[in-house]
DNA sequence: TCTTAATTGACTGACGGTCGGTCAAAGGAG
DNA sequence: CTCCTTTGACCGACCGTCAGTCAATTAAGA
């Protein structure tokens, strides 16, 4: 028999590896012979991994999406005050270490879905939408319990995600100053679902 | 001298007339030279009218930001409530007569806004969004002012768009029901901000 | 007739994806 | 231990496609 490889693995790693080069020039201006010459593979190798080019993205974004879970449920669970956490959670994808080169990615990634139907693009969004909601609704839920704000907080998980998404892609269209966004909005946003403490 | 002809109404007529084609099959998978044969014309002609073939993607979007600027705005001078106003102004872009094929085109302007780093894209996705906000502002302001919603209902103006937009993106990239996510924020927002007439 | 804007489509270079073929490791038979 | 067979990983030359270019052509006004 031949050697057996680990194909996720490996999966992983040439998309890892072509990760800088995709930052620099972006998905549309890579192309396969840089990703397979920097990943140290042939052209032909890569597609034993991808289906195509986009398909590259698509790992990154999932190695992405794994940690970023795992950060937001910390948060989720801390023992700061809720608006705190709503801010930490908000703020996670433009505070993180190189988070303009993970925006970028990211945003690369929505071109992509919203370009090609394929199903699996479409699979995994909602797979991502639903995990982060659920660490959301988590969060608020607990906070609702404990009184510390309104129970109509609740009806705004999904409001809240489409909004982060909206403000993501507009930083990606105009350049907008999306911290100070997501911050306005927070502090707007108590001031209509803060129970005051009496 | 020879001919001259209106540069700007040309692109247009380019344009509109390879508006159908596009809807079918996306801007990744139309040709140039489908384009050219579809507007009757040669295949260089289309560069003399557009820079590149996303280009002509760009000028539909302005067709249409420019007709649904007007229609918002008639949205905001009648004199309905201001919840059944702001129905009308957040849905119409799901409501309005081919609202599936033109918020296709308008994902596909998203995508290439996204994944182009070209000036004149961020210029005019600017220009729109400050136009459109603007709108949104002065019909909330003059309920503010007739005292039917709380003035901390203007801080929700850019917040507002954002959430549209990111509707908009999460239905290209799952197929949610778009109108019912707006239903159902404009539900819990309204019992934040409305002034309770007694 | 001359000038010049407008138009054209053949051509080119680049690139995504394919496919026939090579190689090296892992059995297994003797 | 050695030689043969099998098999999966790996490769890169090749192909078809297509965006964008440009030299040639047309035709309207001066």
């Amino acid at each position: 028999m031949a050697i057996i490889v680990d194909k996720e693995k490996k999966r992983r790693e040439i998309a890892l590896s072509s990760r800088e080069l995709l930052l620099k020039v972006g998905i549309k201006n890579i192309t396969v012979a840089e990703i397979s010459k920097t990943a140290g593979v042939g052209k032909g190798t890569i597609y034993e991994y991808f289906s195509n080019k986009e398909d590259i993205v698509f790992e990154i974004i999932a190695i992405y999406m794994d940690e970023h879970a795992k950060e937001l449920s910390e948060i989720s669970d801390s023992s700061e005050e809720i608006k705190e956490k709503l801010k930490s959670f908000m703020l996670l994808v433009f505070n993180s270490e190189n988070s303009e080169q993970e925006l970028m990615i990211y945003r690369e990634f929505i071109a992509i879905a919203l370009t090609s139907r394929i199903k699996e693009m479409s699979d995994f969004a909602k797979s991502c939408k639903l995990k982060i909601a659920n660490i959301l609704r988590d969060m608020l839920q607990s906070h609702v319990q404990s009184g510390d704000i309104s129970a109509l907080s609740l009806e705004f998980v999904d409001p809240i995600l489409y909004f982060l998404k909206g403000v993501v892609v507009e930083q990606g269209m105009t350049q907008i100053e999306a911290k100070q966004e997501v911050l306005n909005f927070i502090e707007s946003w108590f001031a209509l679902i803060k129970v005051s403490k009496q």
